[in-house]
Order: C-alpha cells, then structure tokens, then sequence
DNA sequence: TTAATTGCAAATCCTTTGCAGATTC
DNA sequence: GAATCTGCAAAGGATTTGCAATTAA
C-alpha cells in the first residue's frame, strides 16, 4: 500500500524542512535543559540565524504536537521547551533562598510508568517539581 | 524607635483580615479543585462579592508566599490555586483529549519526603503533571 | 494617625493570528 | 502551480503595577 496520505482520524502537516525549521532543532540538540521560546529565539540571533519569533513559536508548537519535544509550564506563564529523551532528572528547590539541588528518581521513574500502565496511557511524560526550605533557611 | 520589627531575615506582612480576603479565603475553602485567579473572581462576583482582580491577583500570591496556597501552572500561561493540605491526589491527563484520572501516590509522597530530608530540606511541597496519551487517543 | 489594602486603569509579558510574499514539493 | 512556511505587526489574554482613596490596628 502506498497510501500515505488517507485521510482518517490524526493526520499531521507534512512538517517541511526549511532552514529556520533546522535552526530551531540544532538549538534545541545542543541545549540539555529547558528553554523557552523567546529563550531559543535569542539562541538563534546570536548564532547569526535570522528567524521570526512567531516562527519559533509556531515550531516549537508543531514539534510538540508531533511528540519531538517535551514542553514545561514555567511559573509566569511561559512555556518552555526541551528535546525529548534527554538525561532525565528534576529539582529540589528552596523556597526561600533559591538554592537547588539536582536530583535523580528512578523510583518515580518506574512510578509513574507503573500508572501510566494502569491507566492505559502511553508516552507519558511527567514534570516534577519538589519546593522546601533547605537546612541553612529552616534554621 | 520602639523596635517592634526587628529587621531580621524573612518578615512578611502582617495579612490583615479584611472582607476580601475573607471573601477569597473562603471561596478557595469551597472548592476541591484547582482555580485560575479569574475563576475565582467570577465566583466571588456571583456570590455577590465585589472585589477587584488585581486584588485578588494579590491576595493568592500572598497567601501562596504564605504557604497558605497550593500554586499550579496550567498550559496557556494561567496560574491555579487550591488551598494547602487538601486530601493529596494528582491528575493523569490526555494531551490529546484532555482526559484526566485522578490518581493517588502515596509511593510517591514518601519518595518526596525521603528525598527532602537526604537534602537537609523541610516543609517541601510538590507538584507532579504526568501527562500522556490515553487509550482511545493512541489507537 | 500610621501602615496595610483596595480599585481602577494603564502597562507588561508571553503567545497567537492575519496576511502578503518567499519557499518547497 | 499548489500547499507550506515566514516575517511583521496587530491582537489577545493573563498578570502586574502606579496611585489616590479606604480601612484596619
């Protein structure tokens, strides 16, 4: 069957490879935490590529729709942006200091996989966000 | 000077109880859920409570630098709130449908506390998204 | 009386959209 | 040549802020 392009239930646009559209991936490959839009529009003006802000908007949303990148919701109403598949590992954060710690949860990992599973849910990306006060505050 | 503030590390303001405050203290005591600030305005209005926007804007982000509020970044840049010590759950949810399953962690919850306290850190709250495709939506 | 609080409107910030021209297939 | 993309600027929606009037302590 040839038929690539049967009209059914999830047919994505074509997604063409356009240079401001590689721009915007190599900046997100070298990139390792979450940036926002505007973070990788800056990225690409110093790297000498000219693209539009919408632009990079209207990728990186496309990207996410297509599951190539992970998305955040940042406090302030930004979204950021990361490629998918990087090294996975969250933040213990201080409330009052700001001081944070880098952490790593393969228990949540399998967690949250484990009820994935339950629930029938698949490609389940989860975000997690742990705020306190560390020892030098609490005191 | 009849030092009654001593400038020491964290004073925050005093908080007074006005009928605003009232008003949005109670509307967060009615509802289970997490509420944008506007959602909650709208219901004050209904209720019959004049209280301006920005006055609740304020308030939330006062009772959240409180602790008094748990604080949700929802996509699309809006904030939620939900008062603290709810009966804790968390949302799976369908980034294709919208879906959601409400699931409970107690695996989880005791990870976080472990966590904190391998770290030094106390009083940590945390805020789990787990977001995936459903199993209508991936077939 | 003093300091905190409120409302309103103007100001910001992030993100989305409309549309004409450039680009890829 | 047709369907996609882009850029720019205008539009939108959420949240913040300035400031004078109001209210609690």
């Amino acid at each position: 069957m040839t038929d690539e392009g049967v009209p059914g239930a999830g047919q994505r646009a074509p997604l063409r490879p356009t240079r401001q559209r590689r721009a915007i991936t190599d900046a997100l490959a070298g990139a390792e935490e979450f940036q926002s839009a505007q973070d990788i529009h800056d990225a690409l003006r110093h790297a000498g590529e000219k693209v539009g802000l919408a632009t990079v908007y209207r990728t990186l949303q496309a990207m996410a729709d297509a599951g190539e990148v992970d998305v955040l919701q940042a406090p302030g109403g930004e979204a950021a942006y990361r490629r998918c598949s990087a090294s996975h590992h969250h933040h213990l954060v201080c409330r009052e200091c700001g001081r944070t710690v880098e952490i790593s949860g393969s228990s949540v990992e399998r967690w949250t996989e484990s009820v994935a599973r339950d629930n029938g849910f698949s490609e389940v990306s989860h975000t997690i966000e742990l705020v306190g006060l560390c020892a030098d505050c609490s005191r």
